[in-house]
DNA sequence: AATCGTTTCTCCATCTATCC
DNA sequence: GGATAGATGGAGAAACGATT
């Protein structure tokens, strides 16, 4: 039983209105809940956790009674992470001068991406870093678009395959097997998986589309998007974690200081329907 | 002065994202 | 599907102001 939830039992029971004093001492006596380092709770505890559920509990005064609904606890530290993250991260990027690296230059570099229908046969069986543009931004939805217009990049996703470029990227672009990127972009073009589809699965995150979606996921990577590679035998975990640092990818989460709400919005419905 | 209540910080278990 | 690193949120404690 968590703290909140005895003290909803003290205040059932009682059926009158109690000061944090008083619950902490019925508590104590009661022992419905105990620290874990098995001391006494104190009324300022009792105190904090009905300010911390208004919707369990209503103050009046010193005294505390049930609100009677059971919704979820405003916290202070729940609000919009990624977006306080995100702003805070532009105004250091923008104000700082950011090193350009040789991998910097020989994987980023515009001219040097090719099509991801070219590049299929091309992928070298050997560890390396990738990066992902968008050729076509106009086949995005108008907020995706807005948000690459505002980054001042074509963008997509940067990433590491610290075994195989040719297998890593068989995931990424061609769904041969759980790809992040292939998820989020099935995600925010407004892919579903099929309902339930995950349940009676370990991993609860690694939705799939339906082998059409699939199919058609494929397609628009193919007619849309363009491949840089690198092969590299050490230190990429550092270089990946710089230039994502330095380029905000549009699709990219993990690491990302301009990881966008859209794309974990979009994800989170996708694993909702598959969990059923 | 003692007690009560609020704010803020840290710790840690759990959850999530990613990789292979 | 499993492993793992990082993110998140719940919980407790400390500091400090307000009230009695």
């Amino acid at each position: 039983m968590t703290l909140h939830e005895a003290i909803q039992r003290v205040l059932e029971q009682e059926k009158r209105l109690l000061t944090a004093s008083e619950i902490a001492e019925i508590l104590n006596a009661r022992k419905w809940y105990s620290k874990k380092d098995g001391s006494i709770i104190k009324s300022s505890q009792i105190s904090v956790r009905v300010s911390n559920y208004p919707n369990l509990f209503i103050k009046s005064g010193s005294h505390i009674h049930l609100n009677g609904r059971e919704l979820k606890p405003i916290l202070k530290k729940s609000v919009a992470p990624v977006k306080q993250k995100v702003a805070k991260a532009k105004s250091i990027a923008t104000a700082s001068t950011l090193e350009v690296t040789e991998i910097d230059k020989k994987l980023m570099l515009e001219k040097w991406f090719i099509p991801v229908s070219q590049a299929s046969h091309q992928l070298p069986d050997s560890p390396g870093l990738y990066a992902i543009r968008i050729a076509k931004p106009g086949n995005l939805k108008a907020s995706l678009r807005k948000e690459l217009g505002n980054r001042g990049h074509n963008i997509m996703y940067i990433g590491i395959a610290s075994q195989s470029l040719k297998k890593r990227l068989g995931q990424e672009l061609w769904a041969k097997g759980h790809g992040t990127f292939f998820r989020s972009l099935g995600a925010v073009l407004g892919y579903l998986p099929p309902k339930s589809s995950l349940v009676g699965k370990g991993n609860q995150n690694n939705y799939k589309f339906s082998p059409k979606d699939e199919g058609k996921i494929i397609k628009w990577i193919e007619e849309n998007l363009t491949i840089n590679w690198l092969t590299l035998s050490d230190n990429w975990n550092i270089e990946e974690d710089k230039l994502i640092k330095k380029y905000f990818p549009m699709l990219n989460i993990q690491g990302n200081p301009g990881a966008l709400r859209e794309v974990v919005d979009a994800r989170n419905k996708c694993k909702v329907i598959a969990r059923g």
